[in-house]
DNA sequence: ATAAGATTAAAGCGTTCGTTTGACATTCGC
DNA sequence: GCGAATGTCAAACGAACGCTTTAATCTTAT
């Protein structure tokens, strides 16, 4: 018998393993092959012999992480146009759309929370500066699909307003991902200590709002977000 | 006669003008002694022999620009609270005092638009991850004054709210500065080629109707920002 | 048992890094 | 003019870098 997805060996486990969390922490360009076999007690070859070298090991973990995110992320996207097929999605469920797959993917990653909020914004900030081509191309594609989404919700928002909006809310995201702990560590503790999910929450509200900028409430209801016009 | 300024010899200048653009094109931590040293055509020496080491001159470049702006800011939230003495400080203007500093400083700053902008980003974005205490400081006054006077402007939203919404806000600031480009680069000019002006008139807007997420609107005027109600 | 794959320590490759040294050139006060 | 201060230079330093190779060991499947 044998389980024929255990010739993995331990340590290029521990290799990736060790390698994303560095990664996480310093930032991919503060981290030698090095730094990672010495964490990970094993030998400085191993990277190369089990990955081909640092560059692959990089790409490795950025795939690892980013896929499961982006994949989550268009099949939300879809369900949520199916869901809403000829109407008017709500922006915040767009925005959830974008953003929870994160949250729900953090426990798949045996990450820490922190580290694994960490990366993912460390590889968001670097969209356009050097990221490997297939990382690039998911960014793009997750971001054409979200502004056309965003443009059917928006229908008298001027596409340029509205693709510097989302870059605006894209810049907020990071920083939620990356600096999650600074406003706590600034405020001594006015910014109290919420989950990301609790954060994430108020993120959306603040990014649904700065989105609706200028744009005429045409909904009597206060909750429901202007979903009541078909067209 | 002959200026007492002079001794200041061309190269030590020379010096930090190359530093600060490979600085903010590649960032800080990707610029060796010999990329300077190199495109300053002179010798690999002289950093050390004028600055008395790379972290030294990476410090007086920061401090070179982001000192400016750190007081433009302070002087404009002065004259707001001046200005609005007692009443409360349309969100607009607070956001435009906190971002147009950028605009103003970038003419004296010697750099081109998109270089003082990268490097002002860079700077912003490693908030808490090892910046010169000086620089820290700076960013830590900053943002506390300007919480304070969102949160007279904002009676009714909670402080934690607050907090995290210019969080938010502070993450757009960055993501315009250092991806200025990005959104032109990705949507084939679907966002236009806007000056940085234009693009922070739009942010300015974005920024506040995320802050106002939640509150009443309890003014008649539909332009003028909240600002009927003294107290 | 044999073969294949995984892992190791050790050494060396060429490169780049920040920093230091000592010699040489220039400029200035006197 | 002359010593002192200052600027500049080529050269070298030691350390760390990514990467490769070699040879010995250990594990596992057949």
């Amino acid at each position: 018998m044998s389980d024929m997805t255990l010739p993995e060996s331990g340590s290029k486990r521990k290799l990736l393993d060790v390698a994303e969390q560095l990664f996480a922490e310093k930032g991919f360009g503060a981290v030698s092959i090095r730094d990672i076999t010495g964490l990970a007690k094993c030998n400085v070859a191993a990277v190369n012999y089990h990955f081909g070298g640092r560059e692959k090991l990089m790409g490795l973990v950025m795939q690892r992480h980013m896929t499961p995110v982006t994949e989550e992320r268009l099949v939300r996207l879809d369900s949520l146009e199916r869901k809403w097929a000829g109407k008017v999605v709500p922006l915040e469920e767009i925005i959830d759309a974008l953003v929870r797959p994160l949250v729900s993917q953090v426990k798949k990653s045996g990450l820490s929370e922190q580290l694994f909020y960490r990366l993912m914004g460390r590889i968001f900030a670097q969209q356009g500066d050097g990221l490997p081509a297939v990382i690039e191309a998911q960014l793009q594609k997750t971001n054409d699909r979200y502004i056309r989404l965003f443009a059917k919700s928006l229908p008298t928002l001027a596409t340029e307003d509205l693709v510097w909006r989302v870059h605006f809310i894209t810049g907020g995201m990071i920083r939620l991902l990356t600096h999650h702990d600074l406003p706590q560590r600034l405020t001594n503790g006015a910014a109290g200590t919420p989950t990301m999910e609790a954060t994430l929450g108020r993120f959306i509200r603040f990014a649904a709002a700065g989105l609706r900028e200028g744009i005429e409430a045409a909904d009597p209801l206060k909750k429901g977000p202007q979903a009541m016009f078909d067209f």
